[in-house]
DNA sequence: ACCTGAACACCGTTCAAGT
DNA sequence: ACCTGAACACCGTTCAAGT
């Protein structure tokens, strides 16, 4: 936030506004694995020196750039009346949003709280906790194991995303089911052969409708 | 794995094994951070090129190294008969022991699957599920929500113990909690003050008890 | 106040050659 | 078969200087 009352010193050529629209064009059109400070000065029209000036460190650039992806998500706009379905509506709305771009991992590792723009998303799961009788505290519990539950699906599906973007060799997993001993591992090796397939299925929702019905008590 | 009949050409000088104990020896002391192919070359009394004789490359390193990390996890000797609870033990057994070692993140985007020395952990899950009613197909998509559900909670709270231990620089989140509207949102306003203490508390066997609770319909 | 150039101290990996 | 040395093509960031 710069002072606009200071008018005072060599004008600026670059803002932070323009950093990171820039990072998140990169982004999204080649992976976070391509933002780098050097090239997103060249494509900024800068050096990599003159970013430094406008955000801290590469770190504090991703925090801002996951904020500004939380800024664009989605606001369910008619929310349904049962507060149960409501935190359900709400924590798939930020799943399916993050979930769009992949790269966020490695962010969420960085900071597990969104930005201010996605705070609305907190409230609105506190606040159908807390009618479904929980009290604050508890309900904050509550958001934190659904928070827990969505990142992790988020994260473990991007990377299980990228494995299969790459290259062709057998999955270690493929090779670690192969060896499966049905005499010690029955349950497993009885779905062994199906498990890419079910693995596969989106099962987020009823995961998380499993979730919310254990923490307010089934019906 | 080397062929021992193919006796021909030189002797090895180091081996796979040697290479993952010395690279955990530098991630237990140092951080996965600090784990490189020339500084673990070093250590092993090597030349960077030379690992890559026994791995494919740094990415299959860090499997390995979580799979040796799975194969010293702790097996709780006696199960609880509840199989509800048999699945709660699991799950707390093996995030107790992957919190340990909060490098695992990087890892675990990396594959979803633990390796085959830690099956029995989805084998006890799959059994308890199944014992508990469900069909083999659901009991698969359990134990994901159950991973998902750990891998999160690990995630976010290796990232917030590594905010933590770093430098003093206010939190983001205590600047975004700072700008609270308590008339725009007025439950997070709240408990503002109090989400620091309320999130450091550990509420992981509750919101797995809620989770395996709602899988299973409660009793 | 804002930007630049040069430099520091690194990376993972390929390639051609040695034993 | 196993290892080495040199090189490639990069990184993020500090520092001193310019306007």
């Amino acid at each position: 936030m710069p002072q606009p009352s200071a008018q005072r010193g060599r004008p600026p050529r670059i803002s932070r506004a323009e950093i990171i629209e820039t990072a998140r064009r990169i982004v999204d059109a080649e992976g976070v694995d391509r933002l780098t400070m050097r090239r997103l000065a060249k494509e900024v029209g800068s050096t990599p020196m003159a970013l430094y000036h406008h955000v801290r460190d590469k770190e504090q650039l991703l925090v801002l750039l996951l904020d500004d992806y939380a800024a664009r998500m989605a606001r369910e706009p008619e929310l349904p009346a049962d507060p149960r379905e409501r935190i359900v509506v709400t924590a798939a709305a930020i799943r399916e949003t993050l979930a769009a771009c992949p790269w966020i991992a490695e962010v969420l590792t960085a900071d597990d709280l969104l930005g201010r723009s996605a705070l609305w998303f907190v409230e609105r799961i506190l606040d159908g906790l807390e009618e479904c009788g929980l009290s604050p505290e508890r309900a904050v519990h509550g958001y934190r194991a659904i928070w827990y539950y969505t990142a992790g699906e988020i994260i473990v599906r991007a990377a299980a995303a990228r494995r299969r973007a790459g290259d062709e060799r057998p999955t270690y997993r493929e090779r670690v089911f192969a060896g499966i001993d049905p005499g010690e591992l029955p349950r497993l090796a009885a779905v062994a052969d199906r498990w890419a397939e079910l693995t596969a299925q989106d099962t987020y929702l009823d995961g998380l409708r499993a979730l919310v019905d254990g923490l307010v008590g089934a019906p």
